[in-house]
RNA sequence: GCGCCCAUCGUCUAUCGGUUAGGACACCAGGUUUUCAUCCUGGUAAGCGGGGUUCGAUUCCCCGUGGGCGCGCCA
């Protein structure tokens, strides 16, 4: 029989980095497997579940590169299918109707163990057992008329013939109750497969607290799909060896459950950033234009630039963009309002003797030919008049005219910003922004 | 509290009884770049503790400790 999995999010409008995760082991498993990747909205939750909620998580998925087959089904069409197993299971004496706990509220239906050990063999985990004591009957429809998950979920993964189900460490203790209501209704349990939890420095579950959480906010702070996805990959999963950087196709090859580590990974933001710079330094200049500009739909400055200068910064900037949204940082090439920063303006320019050097420069700069090597002679001349050594007015020149601390080569980016814009900003920087 | 699971550098991990315990991020030191970012080289850094089993344990077993998860008419 051929593997079937699926992802099953509840359409709330965020996708959080630990079920995305989920998603993505999901995939691969079914991708290696030559299997389907299945969708399941489970959406029972009316008031949450909106068609904008549902369109950001799929949004999320597409992002990624997160391809599904078949057609979704959608929970909340199901409730009526629910409701008839239950009924199923009282009939055959599987369940029964109690008001548990004398709420008054009404009779819930609740599903009777069968009481006897419980043993299956978790894919990652291993053989898991439990005692019969241990196994407690449960609710699988409300008082009020609704199934609950329990029920919800066998009910759907039986319809949709879930081979595997591969989902959070969270719901182990769950299986021993899931397995047990494949049982009663005759049909052969799925294999299961728990992977471990995504946990922030402290050792909790990772959360917003701990940085980006949600699958959109990564996608804002500029990091690449293919870099999340590859760092999330990794993330309590190994293909053996030393290999990290791996495309698709390689990860698919190489992805078995059997892999998989059992205990909680810590999610480090800084390894992550690290892998999209790999990502970003590697890629074709047309896609990294195209993701940059992404980034920069929300930027003023950013709207009517040139189309070949935008091509020339981007080439000048890309083996130092770790993430996308740095190139907001760009604007300096483009306008001349851009912010300075107090920190370099105060360690660049606030020195004696600055504002005579700049001032200098900008007029030694004046009749040559602008180019890398002239530009580098000049600056060199006016540090040895300045009695400086050679490499010391660099700093300062750059926060004059950039406004920032680190960039391109300076000479190159002063070659591409054009003599107007320089001398203007060195001579404005001298006026203005340097003291003794 | 009870049950289940887990345990290698700070972090992510390799290792399936015999290794100088490897790689990556981060960090530190050099080099390249007369500047920035890359890049290159080198370095610091780990088997939780205690018992076994074995000629030999990071690896297998037990106990302890630590951590995670679960114990809903939530999912």
């Amino acid at each position: 029989m051929s593997v079937r999995v699926r992802f099953a999010p509840s359409p709330t409008g965020n996708v959080h980095i630990g079920n995305i995760r989920t998603a993505i082991f999901n995939w691969l498993f079914a991708r290696h497997e030559g299997g389907k990747f299945l969708l399941r909205v489970e959406d029972t939750d009316r008031e949450r579940s909106t068609p904008e909620a549902l369109q950001a998580v799929l949004d999320a998925l597409n992002w990624l590169g997160i391809d599904y087959d078949e057609e979704p089904l959608y929970q909340s069409k199901r409730i009526g299918v629910h409701l008839a197993i239950a009924e199923k299971l009282v009939q055959n004496g599987h369940a029964y109707k109690e008001d548990k706990g004398g709420t008054g509220k009404g009779e819930c239906i609740i599903f009777k163990m069968p009481g006897k050990d419980a043993v299956y063999t978790d894919l990652v985990k291993g053989e898991l057992r439990k005692e019969a004591k241990d196994l407690k009957d449960f609710v699988i429809v409300r008082s009020d008329g609704t199934p609950t998950f329990h029920l919800a979920n066998i009910a759907d993964d039986i319809e949709m013939k879930i081979t595997h189900i591969i989902r959070g460490d969270d719901h182990v203790e769950n299986t021993f109750k899931h397995v047990a209501l494949y049982e009663a209704l005759g049909v052969t349990p799925p294999k299961y497969g728990h992977l471990p939890m995504i946990v922030n420095a402290q050792g909790k579950p990772y959360s917003k607290r701990d940085g980006a959480a949600f699958v959109g906010d990564f996608k804002s702070n500029g990091f690449h799909p293919d870099a999340l996805f590859n760092y999330l990959a990794l993330l309590g999963w190994s293909p053996g060896g030393d290999r990290e950087k791996m495309t698709r196709a390689e990860m698919i090859e190489a992805f078995t459950l059997d892999r998989v580590k059992s205990g909680p990974s810590q999610m480090d933001l800084v390894k992550l950033t690290h892998m999209n710079s790999e990502y970003v330094a590697g890629m074709p200049q047309d896609d990294f234009i195209a993701r940059v500009k992404d980034v920069l739909a929300g930027a003023d400055w950013a709207r009517n630039v040139d189309e070949n200068f935008f091509r020339e910064v981007a080439a000048l900037m890309q083996s130092r963009t770790h993430l996308y949204s740095y190139a907001a940082g760009w604007k300096y090439f483009f306008m001349d309002d851009f912010d300075y920063e107090e920190k370099s303006v105060n360690k660049g320019l606030k020195k004696e003797g600055i504002r005579q050097a700049l001032s200098s420069l900008a007029s030694a700069l004046e009749g040559i030919d602008f180019s890398v090597g002239t530009i580098e002679k000049i600056i060199h001349e006016t540090e040895l008049a300045a009695g400086a050594k050679q490499g010391k007015l660099n700093f300062s020149i750059r926060v004059a005219i950039t406004g920032c601390a680190t960039g391109a080569g300076l000479y190159e980016t002063m070659v591409l910003l054009g003599r107007d814009k320089v001398l203007k900003r060195l001579r404005h920087a001298a006026e203005k922004l340097c003291g003794e």
